[in-house]
DNA sequence: TGAAATGTTGGGGCG
DNA sequence: ACGCCCCAACATTTC
């Protein structure tokens, strides 16, 4: 038996398609190794919903490598000191891990390669977490894409040249080491929240491989089929839910790629028709996403349009309070900042249209909406929060030649159209009339005292009028687009 | 992966 | 039966 190889897991929280724990398998005796160094993280320290689910998605790995007659070692501190203790305790002889992509990570995971770079030590990373890596793409002039379309376009060639990508099957078995370094207990980690607010999100998601696996399996059996006309309604339940556990690593793209087209096969349905299917082009935008944040690292900061940098945001302590805690008065808007509360999750439709509103609406700036996501978000993810806030806000990676406001009174109509998710989750306007449930304000006297609505008290008033803060903001956008030509 | 303004069409009421 | 007007419904343009 050889010296023991260290795989560092990290956002890659599963057995199956893994390459790093495969290569480590096939040398010998493995060592799983999870090091909790949040400050790495930079400026974007877990959010609490994060750190539940993170909690929860080590307990299952855990348990799923006892299962194989393994164990994870679980360490706390500086990653790099925390290795070398390792290797150090261990005589271990190989470090292999899956790469990341954040900014502050790839600077972090670059030391720690070249301080354990050397003839008598094995290091080596992998790929995993992508269906191409952020700079396997470019555009003809040889620099990074910033439009969708024809990155994505260029992204399904290459995927479609590299052949088919079967993902990697779980290890039967993982050779223990002669003996296992010590370990934290999961619990001394304290990612748990003190007081137990996570209610809503423990009845909503299984973190874990298995949870994974059980999101994509009810997607594929059905959901996948309706994709285009459910998509965007929250009312259903019509999109993957597969966000966290990517995000998380519990299943990978590849896996997912892979599954989605075996469904297809199974159905007779043709490459030329499931290649189309809107479902891959969300795996898209979050490719998209990670080669936007790669090339542009400053993005999770600042404006990738820099004429953005002197837009006239406002400061609204009162309005970003009545937006996180979905009391604008605009129902569409509160469902869905209430749903994220509860549930550490929003439907993608709903977040576009809260993230209008408040940066469209309210003029704040759109980072203000990101940090709050990163906080409430079970998917949090540095490179999707990014890329949704600045396209919203305007500031970002989008085509489309205007300034795009949202009308949260029309999206709801059109989107949730028999009111079901607004009454879920603003119970309080749950009686009107499916006519009033998007514009209460608008409803006559008589139907709002028939529905026991008394606005401005059960429930509040529109905290702006959309038709002038919109106005406003067309306004504060053509002062930033005559600067931009001066 | 918008929305509002503007343009066009066609059915019905009415003299 | 006819022309005229109104306006809702739909389509196109523009920001």
């Amino acid at each position: 038996m050889g010296s023991p190889t260290l795989v560092w897991f990290r956002q890659d929280l599963r057995l199956a398609d893994h390459p790093a724990l495969r290569a480590a398998c096939e040398r010998g005796a493995v060592i799983p190794v999870f090091i909790w160094s949040p400050e790495e993280d930079g400026e974007w320290l877990l959010g609490g919903a994060s750190k539940w689910w993170l909690h929860q998605s080590l307990k299952s790995l855990t348990q799923e490598l006892e299962r194989l007659e393994s164990k994870l070692v679980i360490r706390r501190g500086n990653a790099l000191d925390q290795l070398r203790a390792l290797v150090h305790e261990t005589k271990a002889t190989a470090l292999f891990w899956n790469r990341r992509y954040e900014p502050t990570i790839l600077e972090r995971d670059k030391k720690i390669e070249e301080h354990f770079g050397c003839d008598d030590f094995a290091i080596e990373t992998f790929n995993s977490h992508l269906l191409l890596e952020p700079w396997a793409i470019q555009n003809k002039s040889g620099k990074p894409f910033q439009v969708f379309t024809p990155y994505w376009k260029t992204c399904l060639a290459a995927i479609e040249a590299a052949g088919p990508g079967k993902p990697i099957v779980a290890p039967k078995k993982i050779e223990a080491p002669i003996k296992w370094p010590k370990s934290l207990g999961l619990d001394e980690l304290e990612l748990q929240p003190k007081i137990d607010w996570v209610k809503g999100i423990r009845e909503n998601w299984q973190p874990g491989e298995q949870g994974a696996q059980g999101n994509l399996k009810r997607f594929l059996s059905e959901t996948v089929f309706n994709y285009a006309e459910t998509r965007n309604r929250p009312d259903v339940v019509g999109t993957s839910r597969l966000s966290p556990h990517l995000h998380f690593g519990e299943i990978s793209p590849r896996q997912i790629l892979h599954a989605v087209k075996m469904a297809a096969e199974k159905k007779f349905i043709s490459p030329a028709v499931w290649r189309q299917w809107q479902f891959l082009t969300e795996l898209g935008w979050r490719e998209f996403a990670h080669h936007l944040l790669f090339h542009f690292p400053h993005t999770a900061n600042e404006p990738l349009r820099p004429e953005f940098k002197k837009f006239p945001w406002h400061d609204n302590p009162e309005g970003l309070k009545a937006w996180q805690l979905g009391r604008t008065g605009y129902p569409i808007v509160d469902a869905g900042m209430r749903e994220l509360w509860h549930t550490g999750w929003m439907h993608n439709r709903v977040r576009m249209i809260v993230a209008s509103f408040l940066v469209k609406d309210l003029l704040l700036p759109w980072h203000t909406g990101a940090k709050w996501f990163w906080d409430t978000l079970v998917d949090a993810d540095l490179a999707n929060n990014t890329l949704g806030w600045q396209w919203t806000a305007g500031c970002g990676a989008d085509a489309a030649p205007f300034f795009r406001i949202f009308n949260p009174v029309t999206q709801g109509e059109k989107f949730d159209p028999k009111g079901d998710y607004v009454r879920r989750w603003v119970p309080e306007i749950a009686r009107l009339p499916d006519k009033w449930l998007h514009q209460p304000w608008n409803a006559p006297r008589e139907i709002l005292s028939a529905s026991r609505i008394d606005l401005g008290k059960t429930y509040p008033e529109p905290i702006v009028q959309h038709s002038i803060a919109r106005d406003v903001a067309l306004e504060a956008f053509q002062k930033i687009k005559s600067q931009e030509t001066m």
